[in-house]
RNA sequence: GCCGGGAUGGCGGAACUGGUAGACGCGGCGGACUCAAAAUCCGUUGGUGGUGACACCGUGUGGGUUCAAGUCCCUCUCCCGGCACCA
């Protein structure tokens, strides 16, 4: 296209954008309305916490979802496209108290802040559905299904163990838990056992683990996590009877229950082993003190499970016995560091010989080893000590008696029946999930529907007195859940009784509000039910997007959540979300120094530079001072390491357009994307050229339409590459989700388009249509400067009204092509051929080609191999 | 430790089903415009050799399958993610 810069308009995106939205807001053009005779499409963001301001992975989350509903309205789909807040949670608290100021009124202002953000950026959502799960009209459904739960036995209350703060008086959450200590008071922190509500999602394991392979539209990794997180088991249960030790401890008969995947073992076991949690340990303890000592210490213990995994492994003896199911022998029991309670029945039975932590611990305390199984190398075919390490591998059979001779199934079976028989063992599953505990003791967020009388003592508050409010006014100090000195929260009176009660003061996990959010979008002004009939329609969500790092537990408990509302029958769903995207993070460079005092001080990427380090290579120095810097490397941006981009500075320089084709184009949506601002100017110069083109293309007069038979070589080629690249684009967006490649392709298509002869009027005609299909191409992704470039080629509506162009058939078609020609697998040569020719032209052409004949060197050709279309390989 | 993913120019990345490695962008280099700079435009840009046509080498390592391997198989190294005493 001829250069024709002088006198066009310039390129000012806050002009553009400020217009083609006000025009979206005067036509209310993103509210869904149902209707059952169109194709819906219900495209979901994971909604975000309001922390005050947007940062790049809101952008980057927000941008991919807004493409593919745009893409999908423009396929003539009716889209849904809703936003919410995730408005409970602790940052809430911690900013009141820094600041003095109330978690809701901070939380309203975020709000209010981060919406209009979201607005400048153009995305096309339907504020119409806007919630905040900090509403009573929103929790008080929490509350109501909670209640629903209660009453089918699927919510239970049982002590749960906290991090407790003994200077604060506080319960903290895992991560504010710093090397053992308390974040705030630096305190060492303590386990505690108090009463908490939980829901039981491993009654729905097998289920939330089977449905997980009808989940082909999520990505292979998020299911395996899953898959592995809720861990499925087959074993058996054990039962060790009491010995007259254990049953005068005990005070009753019984049996040691353990649970077991290596049941073909069980010949080798020759202690039992119990978590410091277990009823034997403190039955055994009442006589013992040392015994007592060592159980406390256990329990005082780190929460934290990864601190428990390093851990040494220690025990102690109980004093008492057990007796073999099998061989009757008389086994020890010992309280052991490393059996967890909350795993199968919190006892193992312990074979040193064949598992590598028994094994441990039967070499450090001198307890007996005896080799069950024989490993191919005959290596513990027999009993000579020392015992070299475990042999943890399946194998056959020995010392066994009966059971001598069986491979691992058959020795499990046959051992499994005999137990069975016995009435000592049965085969059974076991899940690695645990129960839910959803109570928090903390003030900003949903509080549980629970009334404490000292008569009835625990009594679900009455559906009619629901939402039970949350105080608004409340700031927190730091010194535990404000709501305890609340009394015109606390006081009530006992639904049964009707005389004076207390309320519950813990609230919900916050993963409670955000397991059914994407329910009430489709119902979100239904004031009398939970969710209505209108969630048939729009549900499931079609397309959901949002960070990997909810890959387990957001998405486990929504796939939960949405379950439960089905046999309640408030759904008629199994799985809530069909198609999933898990975006990448946004990395930033990092700069530092270390101070004197060995602290590290953080530098913003804006305030390095690059100098030449006098040895040929590259120094990073701060501008300030030109002194160096040490660089990090790549690593999410985040506040502690002061690698922050603020994306407003963006939108208010550049415009929403280049930030949003910036994030889509340099990297796939799956993938970390690497901040840089040189990638960010080449988005904006990419629109500016966008913009000159189709400006340059107008001012040259009226084009009319394309006439096919009026096309030259050239022009039949530059308008098959125009809908090969439509093509393309429409394969990226709405298949392959790789929006990288759709505009790398827009780009190429712009390049050809600027060296595009522009005088005639079939060349103007050809660019015309070049042109109006790019701007269309490209509305999902830069919808501003589309919706202005739109009118300017010409047209009176709306971009965002047009549909979805398809390529046209007979421009893709080509006369020739270009056939590579390669010698023993080497490119040698390129031949151009018809369409049509067969595959005997084809290789006669190739074989003709002088480069070809130059390699071939009169050799012998021993083959040739045609790729029709592609290539000739000639083997000589 | 177990499970999963990855490694391609100076950088981000492309190559979808085994068929032209390096699309597109950034950066670099050369040029045009300018008093100059910025902006913009044009050209060039994997390495080595050659004036050149071109040749050789090249997708973390070593091997294999194939007419043909970044892509498939085996080995090793490094990186990243998940789980982490789950019996």
């Amino acid at each position: 296209m001829n250069d024709q810069s002088q006198n066009l308009p310039d390129y000012n995106p806050q002009a553009v954008e400020a217009e083609a939205q006000s025009w979206w807001s005067d036509h209310d053009s993103f509210k869904a309305r149902e209707d059952t005779a169109r194709e819906k499409f219900y495209c979901l963001s994971m909604f975000p916490y309001p922390s005050g301001r947007l940062h790049m992975g809101h952008v980057r989350n927000y941008t991919i979802g807004d493409v593919i509903a745009r893409h999908q309205r423009m396929l003539g789909r009716n889209v849904l496209q809703p936003m919410g807040w995730d408005a409970f949670g602790l940052p809430a608290e911690n900013a009141a108290m820094a600041k003095g100021v109330a978690p809701a009124a901070w939380t309203w202002d975020n709000i209010a802040y981060m919406r209009r953000q979201l607005q400048s950026l153009g995305f096309g959502i339907d504020w119409s559905r806007e919630l905040a799960t900090c509403q009573p009209e929103y929790y008080r459904w929490n509350q109501w299904l909670f209640l629903r739960l209660l009453e089918k036995g699927l919510v239970y209350q049982t002590t749960g163990t906290v991090n407790w703060d003994p200077l604060d008086q506080t319960v903290l959450a895992n991560e504010q838990v710093i090397d053992g200590r308390g974040w705030r008071t630096g305190a060492l922190v303590e386990k505690r056992e108090i009463p908490m509500y939980y829901m039981r999602i491993t009654a729905y394991a097998d289920q939330l683990l089977e449905a997980l392979d009808t989940l082909q539209d999520w990505p292979e990794r998020v299911r395996l996590m899953q898959a592995n997180w809720i861990g499925r088991s087959e074993g058996v249960e054990i039962a060790f009877p009491y010995d007259a030790s254990a049953r005068e401890a005990i005070g009753a008969d019984g049996a040691l229950k353990v649970f077991t995947t290596r049941a073909d073992t069980l010949q080798g076991a020759t202690y039992c082993a119990v978590a410091a949690e277990h009823p034997l340990a403190t039955a055994a303890a009442r006589s013992k003190p040392d015994l007592a000592a060592f159980v406390d210490e256990c329990k005082r213990g780190s929460v934290m499970e990864a601190d428990v995994a390093t851990a040494e492994k220690r025990g102690m003896p109980t004093g008492l016995h057990v007796i073999h199911p099998l061989s009757g022998a008389r086994l020890e029991v010992w309280v052991a560091n490393y059996v967890l309670m909350g795993y199968g029945e919190g006892a193992v039975m312990a074979v040193p010989a064949h598992d590598e932590r028994d094994f441990e611990f039967a070499s450090k305390y001198g307890l007996p080893i005896r080799c069950v199984i024989r490993s191919p190398s005959g290596a513990c075919g027999d009993t000579v000590a020392p015992w070299q390490p475990a042999y943890a591998e399946h194998g056959v059979t020995v010392n066994s008696g009966v059971f001598d001779g069986l491979d691992f199934q058959q020795a499990v079976d046959a051992i499994a029946a005999a137990l069975e028989k016995k009435g000592l063992g049965r085969k059974r599953v076991q899940f690695r999930l645990r129960d839910w505990g959803i109570s928090r003791q903390r003030y900003w967020g949903t509080p549980i529907p629970i009334i404490h009388c000292a008569d009835c003592g625990a009594v679900p508050v009455p559906d009619d007195q629901l939402p039970v409010v949350l105080p608004e006014d409340c700031v927190p100090d730091g010194s535990g859940n404000p709501l305890r000195k609340r009394e015109d929260f606390l006081a009530c009176t006992c639904p049964k009784c009707g005389k004076p009660a207390r309320r519950e003061t813990d609230t919900m996990d916050t993963f409670v509000d955000s397991s059914w959010y994407f329910l009430r979008f489709a119902s979100a002004d239904s004031a009398r039910a939970m969710v209505d009939e209108r969630v048939r329609y729009w549900l499931p969500v079609d397309q959901y997007i949002g960070g990997i790092e909810h890959a387990i537990l957001h998405l486990l408990y929504s796939r939960f959540w949405t379950r439960v509302m089905r046999d309640l029958g408030l759904v008629a769903l199994d799985e809530p979300f069909a198609k999933l995207l898990t975006q990448g993070m946004v990395l930033n460079g990092i700069y530092f120094r270390k101070t004197g005092t060995g602290r590290i001080a953080y530098y913003n990427p804006t305030e390095v530079g690059e100098r030449d380090d006098g040895a040929g290579g590259l120094a990073f120095v701060l501008l300030a001072d030109g002194q160096p810097v040490e660089s990090g490397g790549m690593g999410t941006m985040s506040k502690s390491k002061n690698n922050g981009v603020d994306p407003q500075m963006l939108v208010d320089t550049l415009g929403a357009d280049t930030a949003r084709l910036f994030t889509m184009f340099t990297a796939p949506p799956e993938q970390t994307l690497e901040w840089s601002d040189e990638g960010v100017q080449g988005a904006s110069r990419f629109l500016k050229r966008i913009w000159r083109a189709v400006h340059g293309h107008v001012a040259g007069g009226s084009a009319g339409p394309v006439v096919p038979g009026e096309l030259n070589e050239a022009r039949r080629t530059l308008r098959r590459q125009v809908h090969q690249t439509l093509a393309k684009v429409s394969d990226d967006i709405s298949r392959r989700r790789t929006f990288n490649t759709a505009i790398a392709a827009v780009m190429e298509l712009l390049n050809a388009l600027n060296r595009a002869e522009t005088v005639a009027p079939a060349d103007r005609a050809v660019v015309q249509e070049a042109l109006e299909l790019t701007v269309l191409m490209l509305s999902p992704i830069v919808p501003h400067i589309c919706h202005r470039l739109w009118n300017v080629l010409g047209h009176d509506g709306a971009i965002i009204d047009q549909p979805w162009p398809q390529p046209d058939p007979a421009a893709l078609v080509a006369d020739t092509r270009e056939i590579v020609v390669q010698v023993n697998g080497k490119v040698r040569g390129r031949v151009t051929v018809a369409a049509a020719a067969s595959e005997a032209d084809v290789r006669a052409a190739a074989l003709a080609d002088d480069n070809v004949q130059r390699f071939v060197g009169g050799q012998p050709v021993r083959k040739v191999i045609v790729v029709p279309g592609k290539l000739v390989n000639v083997v000589v």
